[in-house]
RNA sequence: UCCCCGAUAGCUCAAUGGUAGAGCGAGCGGCUGUUAACCGCUAGGUUCUAGGUUCGAAUCCUAGUCGGGGAGCCA
C-alpha cells in the first residue's frame, strides 16, 4: 500500500495531490455532490466527492457508505474556510477497503452508560480522542519530569503483604493459597530505593476498592510517585509545585486544540503559575469558619437559584420551539438542548439542597477532624490558583507521616487542590524519620510490627529526612481538559461493578 | 453502607388510568457546497423482572434487578 499522507500535516500539501486512508467520520451524500469527514488518526478532514467522468466508476459506492467504513481516497488538497479544519481534499480516485454497517455510534446524542459500553467504539469519537491525546501528553511529561531531573524509575510491585495503610480498601487476590493485596500504593517501597539512589520514582497502576461511586473514583487509576532523600516538607512542595506546572505548560504547548475542542477556558490554565497558595490546616479551619466561607456559599445559593430560574425560561423558549412547526433540524437541536439543561437544572437543585448542609459542615468544622470533599470544594474556590493545604492533625493521617517538630499534634503532610471543583490531585508528606516516633505511631495504630521491620530498618541505618507525593493521573488529565467525570480521562475505566469491555 | 432520580424501537426521548409515537440511525429514492444537511417512502415494540390494584396499567402500589447523581472514603 502506498504510504499515505496525515491529515495533520495537509496544511504542507495544499495544491498537491495527496493519498489518504483512513474511516468515514460522517457522510452527507448528494445527488451530485458528497461530503465525507474522513478521520485517520492524526486529525479530521472534509472530502469532497463530485460526480463527473473521473469519479463516475465509483461515485455510487462511496455515497453509500455509512459511518465508519475504511477507505483510501487521492486527490487534491484545497485550503476552504467552508471545510471542518480549514482544509479539504477533491477526490479523484477512491478504494472501499471496508464498507461498515450499522455503527452504533451515530451523530446525534447518547447517554453515558452507552457510550461506556461501546468504549471500544467510542475511541473515535472526538471528544475521547482529544482527552486520551492529551492524556498521552500528560504521562510523557511525567516520565520526563523526573527522567530529567535526576529521577531513577523504581518499579514497585502490584501484588503487595497487607502491609499498607487501611487493609479494608484493597482488593484481595489469592496468592498460591496465601491473601495478598493489589498495591495501593509504591511509597514505602520507594523510601527504601530513595536511600539507595536519593531521588527515585515509581508509575504505574493502583487499585482501591472503596465503594466510591462519584465522578472523582475509580477502582484501577494511575498514580506517579516521586521520593526523595535528604528533603524536608518545604523541598517536597516545591518539586510538586513545579512538576504541576511543567504538567500544565507542557499542555498548553502542545494541545490547545484539543482543549479548545473540549471547551476548556485556557486563560484558566494560563493561570498556573508558580507560587501557589500555602495553607497550614489551622489557616483552612479559620477559613472555614470564616464570614467568607459562608458568604460565597451563601451567594453560591443565590447565583445558583438565579442560574435554574434562567435555565427554566431556556427550557420553556424551546419547548415553545420544539412544539412550534420550526425547522425539523431546528426542533431536534432544541430537543436535545433541552435534556442538556434539563440535567443541569436537576444538578443545581442537588447541588443547593447539599449548601445548607456544607454551610453547617464549614461552620461547626472542629479541629481534629479530615477536611471533607465540601470543605476542600470552600477552599479551592476561595483562591485563583492551586492551594496546598498542610499540616493535618496526626489522627486524621497515616503512621509514616512525619510529626512536627514545633506541634506534636500535627504531620508534615501536604495535599494539593486543583481548582475548578476537581478537588485533591497529590496527597503527600514528609516521613517520619526517626526510629523510636515511628514504632511508637506503628505501635499506637496497632500495626503488626514484624510486617514493618523492613521499613524500620530504614531508620537504623542512615536515617535521613525524607518525603515524596502521590499525583493522580486521571484528576489530573480531568482538571486540564476540564471533563466532569474522571471515567473520560482513562481508556477503560474500572469502577465498582463495572469492567467491560 | 446511606439518600435522591431513572429504566418505553438500535440510539435520544414523548405518550399526565383509555388504540404505544417522534426524531435520529438502518434500507430505498431525490437533491451540485453540506457542517448533527434537507425532502419522500419502508422496516423496526414481551414498555427492565415478578406480583398486586382496576372494567382497563407504559402510567398507580409492593418487591427485586440494573443504571445515573450525591454522601462517606479517597488520588
Amino acid at each position: 500500500m502506498k504510504q499515505p499522507t496525515s491529515i495533520s500535516e495537509l496544511k504542507n500539501h495544499v495544491g498537491r495531490e495527496v493519498t489518504l486512508s483512513g474511516w468515514i467520520h460522517h457522510s452527507r451524500p448528494g445527488g451530485k455532490i458528497c461530503f465525507i469527514v474522513l478521520r485517520d488518526g492524526t486529525g479530521f478532514c472534509q472530502l469532497v466527492v463530485e460526480k463527473n467522468e473521473q469519479t463516475a466508476s465509483f461515485y455510487d459506492d462511496i455515497k453509500r457508505l455509512s459511518q465508519e467504513s475504511s477507505l483510501e481516497v487521492t486527490g487534491t488538497v484545497h485550503a476552504d474556510e467552508r471545510a471542518t479544519g480549514g482544509f479539504e481534499v477533491r477526490v479523484t480516485h477512491a478504494n472501499v477497503i471496508h464498507a461498515a454497517r450499522d455503527y452504533p455510534i451515530t451523530p446525534k446524542s447518547h447517554g453515558i452508560d452507552f457510550l461506556m459500553r461501546h468504549r471500544h467504539l467510542w475511541f473515535r469519537s472526538q471528544r475521547p480522542w482529544n482527552v486520551l491525546r492529551i492524556r498521552a501528553t500528560v504521562v510523557d511529561q511525567i516520565r520526563r519530569f523526573f527522567n530529567d531531573n535526576g529521577y531513577v524509575l523504581i518499579d514497585t510491585p502490584i501484588f503487595a503483604p497487607a502491609a499498607g495503610e487501611g487493609a479494608q480498601t484493597l482488593f484481595k487476590v489469592d496468592y498460591f493459597g496465601d491473601p495478598v493485596y493489589l498495591a495501593q500504593t509504591g511509597q514505602l517501597y520507594l523510601e527504601a530505593a530513595c536511600m539507595a539512589h536519593r531521588k527515585v520514582y515509581c508509575f504505574g497502576p493502583t487499585f482501591r476498592a472503596e465503594k466510591s461511586k462519584t465522578r472523582r473514583h475509580l477502582t484501577e487509576f494511575w498514580m506517579v510517585e516521586p521520593e526523595i532523600a535528604f528533603a524536608s516538607l518545604d523541598d517536597v512542595i516545591a518539586v510538586a509545585e513545579d512538576f504541576v506546572c511543567s504538567l500544565v505548560e507542557r499542555v498548553l504547548r502542545d494541545h490547545s486544540d484539543e482543549l479548545t475542542a473540549l471547551g476548556r477556558d485556557l486563560s484558566e490554565l494560563e493561570a498556573i503559575k508558580k507560587p501557589f497558595y500555602r495553607l497550614r490546616y489551622d489557616q483552612c479551619v479559620e477559613l472555614l469558619h470564616s464570614s467568607k466561607a459562608r458568604e460565597l456559599l451563601e451567594n453560591d445559593l443565590v447565583a445558583k437559584q438565579a442560574r435554574i430560574s434562567e435555565l427554566g425560561a431556556k427550557i420553556d423558549e424551546l419547548d415553545t420551539l420544539v412544539k412550534s412547526d420550526a425547522a425539523q433540524w431546528k426542533k431536534d437541536k432544541a430537543a436535545g438542548e433541552v435534556i442538556e439543561l434539563r440535567e443541569d437544572r436537576v444538578e443545581l437543585q442537588e447541588q443547593m439542597g447539599n449548601i445548607p448542609h456544607h454551610i453547617e459542615l464549614a461552620k461547626n468544622f472542629e479541629w481534629g477532624g479530615d477536611l471533607g470533599g465540601s470543605d476542600e470544594t470552600i477552599i479551592s474556590r476561595l483562591h485563583d490558583r492551586p492551594v496546598f493545604c498542610t499540616h493535618y492533625p496526626k489522627g486524621v493521617k497515616a503512621f509514616y507521616m512525619r510529626e512536627c517538630r514545633d506541634d506534636a499534634r500535627v504531620v508534615e503532610n501536604f495535599d494539593l487542590l486543583a481548582p475548578q471543583g476537581v478537588g485533591e490531585i497529590i496527597g503527600g508528606s514528609a516521613r517520619e524519620e526517626d526510629y523510636d516516633r515511628l514504632l511508637a505511631r506503628i505501635e499506637h495504630e496497632h500495626l503488626p510490627q514484624a510486617d514493618y521491620e523492613w521499613y524500620l530498618d530504614l531508620r537504623r541505618f542512615g536515617s535521613v529526612p525524607h518525603g515524596g507525593f502521590g499525583l493522580g493521573v486521571e484528576r489530573t488529565v480531568a482538571w486540564i481538559c476540564g471533563v466532569k467525570h474522571i471515567r473520560e480521562t482513562i481508556p477503560y475505566p474500572r469502577m465498582m461493578g463495572k469492567f467491560y469491555p
